[in-house]
DNA sequence: GATGAATGAGGCTTCATTCAT
DNA sequence: CATGAATGAAGCCTCATTCAT
């Protein structure tokens, strides 16, 4: 449209105010669409969510959706990723500055419990139910969301057998790692979903903390003197 | 249950050889139904699954999968009935004889990713994934069986409990039951689904059962003298 | 199966007694597929109707129902032909010994409206609803009915006519013949399927009686001297 | 009804020419549908009709066709409407400026004969065939239709008794009325249904004018001086 | 004669996706 | 960019009819 005054170096014009201001909304419109899909796949269920349904809550025409997302499929993978990415800045935030301790599993299993089950109930039921079994796109993706979050995991044990004693076993540690993911899915699957008791889950958390830790503990080898 | 003493006079004639031999027939082709139902469910998914191809499978018309099933929601949920029947039974049997201890604990554990799992991929597929959000009659059978396992656990925790020591808080037995579900549901995923390693499940085991004992004793308050 | 001992004249042996008691069953069994067919036609439609619902209630398997009935088709046309037959024979007995007044007309109302309606809403329903557009086949039937209705409703006025005085127009007999069959036709269909009120048939009757003798003599050119 | 005085800031922007066009064009492929069916039904029945040979015959796809009418028996819902309701309007216009004489009942007859039945044989078959019995839905909406024109039948039948005596019976002029619209069932169906003989119409409708008013006479207590 | 399991063509409907305006 | 009418393949299910026992 407006021409290059000077020759830009490698390949980003100056963007302009209403370029900006363009840019800023659609970033809004295409967040807004995807919360629209988000709700309503967790609510109704993704297979029963149509495409014009989620037009409609979103305030756009079909033809918009398709503008911002490829297909359906591609609407459910933004989002498992978003969520994705959202779980893992969560949880690796409460393993930073607790490295080598058990605390950063404490507080990994606090923040999950206490602030991402109750806040985000949706988000639970778009991860652990609506986007299992979709489709070979969607469970690649959601392969590498789990297997992110067990190598973050992962990582965090490590470093308390750094600290404490190396595990008994050499497959211990992604053993451990996959069955804290399992633990927190279930225990939010059942509390939230199933039995939707968003104040049960502070005990919750913490009965799987304590039961975490101990598990933890035996399958150290204690690097006692 | 009680032996009829005199031979009853009429009201339920003895079956006929043949109607015998019907009535094994009929239960032998609703089974292959449903095996050829179970394998297309677990291989492509249920939503990719068409009647048609579960019939051909089954080499039944379409008409008498209908005679047998009232929709296909009817096979998934007789599918999904069936594992989680099998499952209990497997992992009560292995807490018989085992009371107070936390050998039944380890038999579970041993029993589920040593036989269970590298003989039933598909009943992991199926229970772990497919039936997952797919309607609300089949959700409901999901919650029921999840329910009753957890129950059997948490039934076996307390008599661990009334053996080695209470549990420490209130809902204990119940969030470990769960946990245990979720850490067997996320390994079996984990090594069959994703990583078809059925080879790693006796180590796998190994490693969820020593972590399990851990958690379980953390969360007790030691009996000792 | 039996072999011809002698030579029968024409075509019929003497039954046996046996072979009586049997075709007396065989009748039975007939009439009491048809009447649970009827009842159903009339109760929840034609199309609604499955075969399976009629054997279940006529207490008979799927396959009897075709032992004594080509098809689905046959069962509704068979019932509609007796339908047709007694309510010729029930307008006919109201002509007789009436030949040449219009008390052939009052009685054939009466007896319509007091006798057959009350008595049987179901072959109302049947004759004036569900036998309407099933196929070409019931069309045919359900149209030599109603032609051999307004036949036999023309003589009784040809012969009124024979006696008051010739009608005005070649074709008035005919037209008032099949004008009355459209009275009684929707006054039924009004009266007992769509408002059910069997207690305002007499009424109703005797309204429709004083319309049609209205009707009629207006039609014709009075034979007065 | 009440003229803006002035004109209205926003709330409604007067829709611009091509939505006005589309608008247009929307109700001539809604209608053109619609008359698709119509003929299909009348022709072939409403059951033997499938969805794909109304598209076909409307030159649009299934789909189109979903997307103007619920379903298929909205299909027949919306035609039966729109034949009753010109129906109405027809035999409506005949009783304008007729009241208190039995003129109206003459026109009505005339233009029911000799306009509506040989110009519109395919709503004959539709308002008296293949609607009948078909679903709890359509029977309704038919059963509305008929109640409509029955009432208007006895509106006009009670301002000719006010001018010409009242009726001899409380229910004579609803009795009137539905043997008044079963006879012209029944003479449209025989004539040009079964017999396919529009010409005869003409002195059909007369006759059956002349049974009327006979009719009608015969049932009011005569208002003579 | 009677049974009822099996058949399979055909019906209706849904819905993700496209594209002219 | 946005719209929403149009598409049509694909899916689930029904049910009249048959036939081996």
């Amino acid at each position: 449209m407006t021409q290059q005054r000077y020759p830009v170096e490698k390949d980003q014009a100056p963007p302009s105010r209403s370029a900006l201001r363009r840019q800023r909304e659609r970033e809004q419109r295409l967040q807004t669409i995807l919360d629209a899909a988000g709700t309503l796949f967790a609510r109704e269920g993704y297979h029963r969510t149509g495409m014009e349904r989620i037009a409609d809550k979103a305030e756009v025409s079909v033809g918009t959706v398709y503008f911002y997302f490829k297909n359906k499929e591609d609407l459910l993978v933004k989002l498992l990723d978003q969520t994705g990415y959202e779980l893992r800045n969560l949880l690796g935030a409460a393993f930073k500055n607790a490295d080598g301790t058990l605390e950063g599993l404490r507080k990994a299993g606090k923040v999950f419990f206490e602030d991402f089950c109750p806040n985000h109930p949706e988000k639970i039921a778009l991860i652990f139910r609506e986007s299992a079994g979709q489709s070979e796109v969607v469970e690649a993706h959601r392969k590498k969301i789990f297997d992110k979050l067990i190598a973050d995991l992962q990582a965090a044990l490590k470093s308390v057998s750094d600290n404490l004693g190396s595990f008994r076993s050499p497959m211990a540690a992604e053993v451990i790692a996959a069955s804290i993911l399992g633990m927190f899915e279930r225990l939010a699957y059942h509390y939230m979903i199933w039995q939707d008791r968003p104040d049960a889950l502070q005990a919750v958390g913490e009965d799987a903390v304590r039961f975490i830790i101990g598990g933890v503990q035996n399958c150290l080898k204690s690097k006692r003197p």
